[in-house]
DNA sequence: ATATATTTTTAGATTAGTCTAAAATTTTGT
DNA sequence: ACAAAATTTTAGACTAATCTAAAAATATAT
């Protein structure tokens, strides 16, 4: 990620960027040479984990014990994942029944950091009339989840590709077997999904 | 509460006190004369009375929810206060069954600040032969509350003073109308307890 | 291949919160 | 009532995070 993509996302000037870049080079977090972009080192890493695991955990409360739409959760969890407590953490996950993935089926670290493995591909790559089955999202703005609600496209719901418009690359879908849906092409580049055996 | 308690509490110096008091007063959250101490303006009350419902919400969510003892949730609370999220503390609420007292014994104000009355004593200022119930603390340090849980005595309890020793002001308990317990006199005036009709 | 455009970094200024030391004010004790 | 003690405020310095503008480095296009 650029340092003017990395300024974007945090809502700052990418002077401010360059400068925190440096400070966290310094405390060993980022491998950084300077124009010649940024990884994390495997301490960075591990913190950055630690932090998406908080997110996540409290993504799941959020939905899952509070009721909150798929779409309103992901600002409130912002300042969830900033609570420092080992405990908590681990308490909640207990409470949660030790969830593997949050409501836009992210996958969730574990408590030493290890991602549980996926294996999800966009509709838009699976052959006409495979069976799938609905795993995620791999863009999280309330407007497209929201539009997918609308739909009654959900986590875990079974599609197929019935056909693709010439036209527009738009999708023909069919939903849980029943229902014929037609969703833009924009909308089966975002959804995950993987094969089913049915 | 004069400058230096302040800066005891907030864990900094006089000189930084003074001068986030008179920040404060500038956005009218205090009444401050320079010499002459401070008092909340009602906006300024409202915001510290929100404050306190969220943080006493989440005590009762840290205990009643994932099961942490009364005396290892302070900090985290602390921490948890200061999201920000109406809808959030209001669905906390609902969840929790809108409690009004803390784990303890602290009333939660509700979403208008109001708080629920209470009428405590010290058990120190209640006669001989007298039953009461055990309704809260007034000192939240986990050394006493971790005390307190050594000797059985817990929110809701019943207690009644047998006698109180001429030597030092020692407190010969009945507990729970059967155990007989010994607790010093600073237990005693930190113990508030309600008349019970038995 | 080189000039131009874009991106990134640096330099210097600004703001907010903190500190120490000194000054101002209030409180205490005789 | 006044001197001494304690408290509180002010002044000035420091740090961290940010910004704008300028300089440096890299990427792009003819």
């Amino acid at each position: 990620m650029s340092t003017n993509q990395l300024a974007e996302h945090t809502q700052t000037k990418a002077a401010s960027v360059s400068d925190m870049l440096r400070k966290l080079a310094e405390k060993n977090y980022i491998n950084y040479r300077k124009y010649q972009g940024v990884t994390l080192t495997e301490a960075g890493e591990q913190i950055a984990l630690g932090v998406i695991r908080k997110h996540r955990l409290w993504e799941v409360f959020l939905v899952e014990k509070l009721g909150f739409g798929w779409d309103e959760i992901h600002d409130i969890a912002e300042q969830l994942e900033h609570i420092d407590s080992k405990e908590l953490t681990k308490r909640l996950d207990d409470f949660l029944g030790k969830p593997q993935f949050d409501p836009h089926g992210d996958p969730i670290p574990d408590a030493k950091g290890k991602m549980p493995s996926v294996s999800y591909h966009k509709l838009s790559e699976i052959p006409l009339n495979q069976s799938v089955v609905m795993m995620g999202v791999s863009v999280h703005s309330p407007a497209f989840l929201q539009h997918l609600d609308k739909q009654q496209i959900t986590l875990g719901c079974g599609l197929k590709v019935l056909e693709i418009s010439d036209f527009d690359k738009s999708y023909d879908l069919l939903l849980n077997d029943e229902i014929r849906l037609f969703v833009s092409n924009e909308v089966a580049r975002n959804l995950l999904v993987q094969i089913s055996s049915t």
